[in-house]
DNA sequence: ATGTCAGGCGTAGCCTGA
């Protein structure tokens, strides 16, 4: 089963590309963040004509959710679900297989210290006690997919200097993301590019592609007895390369 | 601080968010 994750900022403007990389990559599942759509504006029919089924999560001009899949999806739950009012659709989650799947939208936050920061600190602790009410790490199959908006170590950071400290490296947001991971998920990319240098996301401001200025902050992290049955992970970094590009590549395993 | 995008508002070009 091949499961993939990409933020394609906007499916709107990056409809074809949505359409073109399944035809190509043909994952099972496949995660999407920012869609920065309402449902009336996802392009189900093309996607049905694939023969994929897609289960959403939208919003008007920011952030949006989204799982397509191959298989049916079941047990949609969408957003937190921990009785907290947050109008940020940032999380839906979905049977397929019976595999838990999570397609999650981590908050950006802004710069360090700001509001936003806080709120991104507290949506990934809120994310952790969610997977602790609703899941046992040892016996359920959960991957958890998407744009953390988090490099976890410094080689997964083109240009150390210029990132170490920002919202997507600093401690305060690796230590959140250890905490997270903590619950019993394990990064199933980076075991296939132990050495770093594997980015999901450039800059589109200062040319961040051409300069190899880039960030692994697209993850799928799962609990241990899928992590055991990954076979293989790859980057698109070629889609980055095409022609009006989301600033993030698609990520995806292969699970046995 | 920003050599870029995308959407909203509203119909040009500025603002927000990333």
């Amino acid at each position: 089963m091949k499961v993939a994750t990409w933020n394609v900022n906007s499916i709107r403007a990056r409809r074809q590309h949505v359409i073109d990389w399944l035809d190509a990559a043909q994952p099972d599942v496949l995660c999407l963040q920012e869609l920065k759509v309402t449902d009336a504006d996802f392009p189900f029919d093309e996607i049905r004509e694939l023969g994929y089924v897609a289960e959403i999560v939208g919003q008007k001009t920011y952030n949006g959710v989204a799982i397509v899949s191959r298989h049916p999806i079941s047990n949609v739950v969408r957003g937190l679900d921990d009785g907290e009012d947050d109008p940020q659709a940032r999380l839906i989650s979905g049977e397929v297989n019976g595999t838990t799947i999570l397609s999650a939208y981590f908050p950006n936050g802004g710069e360090v210290g700001s509001d936003k920061f806080e709120y991104k600190l507290r949506w990934m602790a809120r994310l952790r006690e969610a997977l602790a009410k609703r899941f046992d790490p040892d016996t359920d199959q959960v991957a958890l997919c998407g744009d953390f908006n988090v490099a976890p170590w410094d080689d997964d950071i083109g240009r150390l200097t210029e990132w170490r400290s920002s919202v997507l490296a600093c401690d305060a947001v690796r230590d959140a993301l250890s905490n997270i991971a903590s619950f019993g998920l394990h990064d199933v990319v980076r075991p296939f590019h132990p050495t770093g240098g594997v980015f999901s996301w450039w800059d589109y401001r200062g040319r961040g592609f051409e300069r190899g200025n880039g960030l692994r902050i697209d993850h799928i992290y799962c609990t241990s007895k899928l992590a055991e049955r990954t076979i293989g992970a790859v980057v698109d970094r070629e889609e980055r390369g095409r022609k009006s590009p989301s600033d993030h590549a698609p990520v995806m395993v292969e699970l046995a």
